[in-house]
DNA sequence: TCATCATTGTCAATAGCATTGACAGCGCAC
DNA sequence: GTGCGCTGTCAATGCTATTGACAATGATGA
């Protein structure tokens, strides 16, 4: 049956290794990295949107592996563990482009997530409709606040320090008089590292989902 | 002194003109709608990034307008208005690409939204850190989730609501022994509107804030 | 065993994209 | 009036995804 060279499995692989590689997702690159034409690539897959759809949830395979389980595990513990590894794997893969038009999130692993999500959170004591909300909720917050950092995830420490300063300079060099609390609050913005203000947001959020329940 | 056809406010309200269009913002369209070479706008603008940044801007302008102020606007009033409002200017263009370069935030509209958020978070009771980390955080789930929401934003009210009816569908139809939960709440998933759904993840986010302030 | 035929990789071509460099003219400063 | 810098024009470059015609491969059915 698979007189085939390439398959979608090692299409995906090559994939994930060019990303790693730092490097943009093209087809030319693609192809150069499978030793075939960059077009044999649409054989396999309809188009480059399709092709991100699934490597995409390639990268969130290892998020819902190996969770916290047993009496010690509460449905906070697990959700917070799931959000920051999801927010972790996008994090570690910034030149993954998101595809440009809408669509249902099929794919295996992304139902896998919601799965454990929506449990845990019918387990807090959520209604069917809370917690379809509370999961709405929690996937913008880690998925949005991922897509926004990922560009300065790219740098290395020194240059992401060095932005962060540069930021808090010019909120101290507002006008004091049209941005009086601005420049009084400057040193605590962007302080901390990235993953730090998202697990403050997270542990807000999850605070106020927490007492939203009987 | 001004000897020059294009100003570079002639150009971003051009630019606004296209993505309100419904059009992608590329050179070629730029050039076009101005009467004039596409590449002239090199003369005004280093790049493509530098222009986005700018466009970006120009389409908060309307956040920090007439907001509701004296005695019945409770801080949480005006941080949830901004925050709406913030979320809205982005999903009003949803065309409007993200720079592909992180940078400072160092636009006129950008810095007036945080001095209000700062001034009304401080106003809650919270702490100069504190405040920094909540500004993060609603400034996170917003622009992320607009992000998030954006390509669905551009669909008709008709598309909309099939795309929502068909992802509820693929949730019904997941195997019930994998996907109980999934399966049982799938009626409530992406149900009412994408607003109505972010409205419940401030509410909740600002519940967790607010129990934090002293 | 041989003909058939879909599957799949190759190749050439296309259209769109941002960006650059050489050039030309206009108008201000001296 | 002379020069020079600012600004628009034009042609060209290199990258992108995508398509259609072609060819080889190998499984299938008689």
């Amino acid at each position: 049956m698979p007189r085939a060279r390439l398959t979608r499995a090692a299409i995906v692989d090559a994939c994930v290794a060019i990303i790693e590689g730092g490097n943009d997702l093209t087809f030319a690159r693609l192809g150069g990295r499978l030793g075939v034409d960059p077009t044999a690539v649409y054989r396999h897959f309809r188009d480059k949107d399709e092709l991100l759809r699934v490597v995409t949830d390639r990268i969130l395979g290892p998020v819902t592996v190996g969770l916290p389980a047993g009496r010690r595990a509460t449905w906070r513990t697990v959700v917070t563990e799931v959000c920051v590894r999801l927010r972790h794997a996008h994090l570690s893969h910034p030149r993954l482009a998101a595809p440009s038009q809408p669509a249902p999130p099929m794919q295996p692993n992304e139902f896998a997530i919601t799965e454990v999500l929506l449990t845990n959170l019918r387990a807090a004591g959520l209604s069917d409709r809370d917690s379809a909300l509370a999961y709405h909720a929690l996937i913008e917050l880690t998925v949005g606040s991922a897509s926004l950092d990922a560009t300065m995830a790219e740098l290395d420490n020194e240059e992401r320090a060095a932005a962060y300063a540069a930021w808090r300079r010019a909120y101290a060099a507002l006008d004091p008089a049209s941005h009086p609390t601005s420049v009084a609050v400057a040193t605590s913005l962007y302080a901390g590292t990235a993953d730090e203000r998202f697990r403050y947001a997270l542990d807000r959020l999850l605070d106020g989902i927490a007492a939203s329940a009987p």
